[in-house]
DNA sequence: AAACATGTTTCCCA
DNA sequence: GTGGGAAACATGTT
């Protein structure tokens, strides 16, 4: 799920019942998720308090009385939530920041590739992290700057999060749908008509992604998403999903792109 | 029951 | 330094 729409859903929860609140203790049911030390966390948190929220591309930041910030990255299955009872500590919760008004907020990971760790600043983790601008906030210009120079695939470059930071494998997919443009095109070819087409299509898909709070399944009809998982009217024998949204009888192709699943319309993005 | 998975990092190779 | 590919991480879902 945690890719940047589902970032920014998570960041304006834990901002509405965070902020303001002081930290009344640190518990860790799996270390594992921990990328600062243990210790090192509590003394930072507990008895502070946290002062705002931020987002850099996947990572969610809370900001803390004393200047430095929390990071927390999702991995793939990573979650929110807030409970106030033990008993409703929800599944697979790995930590959980006690609140000073009681509520217990909850870091959920399931396959625990997520991670929480302690930063100077924000601009200090980017650095450290070498990310490049938020995909929100990346201009047309920089985007062609950043792309053509690159001599990679056009999807790997835009899964890459030095280059731009908050795209994720579904939305690459969705942007590339809605730009028109085959993800195996190589990055520098790109004429400036589909630079401008490919922030375009950034933009159209994050903000949209966002004001359905990531919540897939109500997108519009013209998105390509609904052609994925949930829609199993594949063709036997092939390995199609379902029909493009613009071609209703196209089926939507599944192939590897840069070693991940990718859903194109053979129509809509023709290739190279 | 084997296959697949939203992310990142690392290693190996050209 | 650049880019590709695969593996590893840990575990749930289909």
């Amino acid at each position: 799920m945690p890719e940047l729409p589902e970032v920014e859903t998570y960041r304006r929860f834990l901002h509405e019942l965070a902020v303001e609140e002081t930290v009344a203790a640190f518990e860790v049911k799996d270390r594992h998720v921990l990328a600062t030390d243990e210790q090192v966390l509590r003394t930072a948190l507990v008895g502070r308090r946290i002062t705002g929220t931020s987002r850099l591309g996947k990572n969610c930041f809370l900001h803390l009385s004393d200047g430095h910030v929390l990071v927390l990255h999702f991995g793939m299955t990573g979650d929110v939530g807030a409970y106030r009872d033990e008993a409703d500590a929800p599944r697979f919760t790995r930590v959980a920041l006690h609140l000073g008004s009681g509520l217990r907020l909850a870091f959920i990971d399931p396959r625990k590739f997520g991670r929480i760790r302690l930063a100077e600043s924000v601009e200090a983790y980017q650095q450290a992290k070498k990310l490049g601008p938020d995909a929100l906030a990346i201009t047309t210009k920089q985007l062609h700057t950043a792309l053509s120079r690159r001599k990679s695939l056009l999807k790997p470059a835009l899964l890459d999060q030095h280059l731009t930071a908050g795209l994720g494998n579904w939305i690459v997919d969705e942007v590339l749908f809605q730009a028109r443009i085959h993800p195996e095109r190589v990055a520098a070819t790109l004429t400036e008509a589909e630079f401008s087409s490919l922030h375009a299509a950034i933009q159209l898909v994050l903000r949209t992604a966002i004001k359905h709070e990531a919540n897939y399944r109500t997108f519009p009809a013209s998105f390509l998403i609904h052609a994925r998982e949930w829609d199993d009217s594949a063709t036997p024998g092939t390995d199609a999903h379902r029909f493009c949204p613009r071609h209703r009888d196209t089926e939507i192709v599944k192939t590897y792109v840069g070693g991940r699943a990718t859903y194109t319309c053979p129509i809509c993005q023709p290739e190279i």
